[in-house]
DNA sequence: TGTACATCAGTGAACGCGCGTTCACTGATGTAC
DNA sequence: TGTACATCAGTGAACGCGCGTTCACTGATGTAC
């Protein structure tokens, strides 16, 4: 978020940037605060501005959400190509790299991620939301072709994609709001979420390195 | 949910059932409306009661939307004790059955299912709901535990749970959501969302039957 | 370079709305004797 | 069986609050000439 200014202190009757302070002073809320406090004059207040100035720059409340939403979206998109880059070619890898980037997302801003998945309060159709959220889709859907190759069927290529994108988000979903709680204090000494979110890849064929298991497996196939 | 009287005509000064008369129209409303419109005065509306009559039952709306997450918990866990008991007693199958059971529920109540995971709406401290969470995820626990036998690992017992629950909750959040709409268009023709779940347990490790593959997996062992 | 003017961005007062909460009340119910 | 009384459940008016929206306004900016 450019552009950021301190809300106090304005010498020109012309905010500058408002736009932008908003947006900032949003995602401030939402994470400090949830998705209840997110009010146009909360808003406004917090960018130090009259609560009347933020109509002018998005309209209204589900305007101006949507337009985080897709920041959202967008700064999510990136950190899929930031892991993916991370650790070379090989598509297994990727794919894993890009289901952990999907959980440390929301960990690392889970007011924003809720907010991203919260229907009621974005309107799908506004272009900026619609591109960012395609985007970020179109980059799972590569990391699970690639590494699919051709699928047996349209069906499951499909349930490979619905599979992945439900696994990382139910978990994210669940841990964020602390609902494996519980599971993870079963958890060895010193192991974390992101041990667990290892451990889960593990047992999910989805993401599993193609390891040991898959050639023993197709040496199966020609011993047999 | 017992009871239930048409709001209009009473008769008599008390209203006789009005606790189970207000979660009824709870659930009418989140169905119908959302969990935005749940208010204490929209309910007591619902109910053709005074707006201030709820807190005598409730305290608060806090305390009355989750007794009423209370209510669908506890569903849910009849739901998966049905689906099980209609499977047989093969490990796999129930353990599946109780996914399909999940998915259903979130499609059957999306109102009442994002309201069971809204905490800002609910108090998890009061008794009906923590012992309701926790019936519904001992059903689930067992159930994972009876497929996976003596498991190698605390870590992997652990994330055989927490891999099951990400992706059936996963599934239901974004089904319900509506985002799963672009992977489901792509389906063969006449495949619907629970064709879709069956093939995403097919793809993943967790609830696949135990079927040749895994035939052909340990002959491999064996072979090798 | 200077001036006039249109447009833009933010102000601040006012409005009506639905909300949760409070409170004195009243009708109905149950219990003690 | 009858009566007195306490308790319970629901009433309805009132309150203050924060909200989104409207509107006439004003200060700043940009543009035409």
């Amino acid at each position: 978020m450019s552009h950021r200014r301190p809300p106090a202190p304005r010498r020109t009757y012309h905010h500058g940037d408002l736009r932008n302070a908003l947006l900032a002073a949003a995602e401030t809320i939402v994470e400090r605060e949830g998705i209840p406090a997110l009010t146009l004059r909360a808003l406004a207040r917090a960018a130090g501005v009259s609560h009347a100035a933020p109509a002018h720059h998005f309209g209204d409340l589900v305007g101006l959400l949507s337009e985080l939403a897709a920041v959202g979206y967008t700064r999510l998109t990136t950190r899929f190509a930031e892991a993916m880059a991370a650790v070379g070619p090989a598509p297994d890898r990727r794919l894993r790299a890009m289901g952990q980037a999907y959980v440390g997302f929301a960990r690392a801003h889970p007011g924003l991620f809720q907010l991203m998945f919260r229907a009621e309060r974005l309107d799908p159709a506004r272009p900026a939301l619609r591109a960012a959220m395609d985007a970020a889709g179109a980059a799972l859907r590569n990391a699970i072709a690639a590494r699919t190759g051709t699928p047996a069927s349209a069906l499951q290529a499909v349930a490979q994609a619905a599979a992945l994108w439900s696994l990382v988000h139910g978990f994210s979903v669940l841990l964020i709001d602390g609902r494996l709680r519980g599971l993870l204090a079963a958890l060895p000494e010193g192991e974390d979420a992101e041990t667990l979110l290892e451990a889960v890849f593990a047992v999910t064929d989805v993401a599993a390195p193609a390891g040991p298991d898959r050639e023993v497996f197709v040496a199966a196939a020609e011993c047999a």
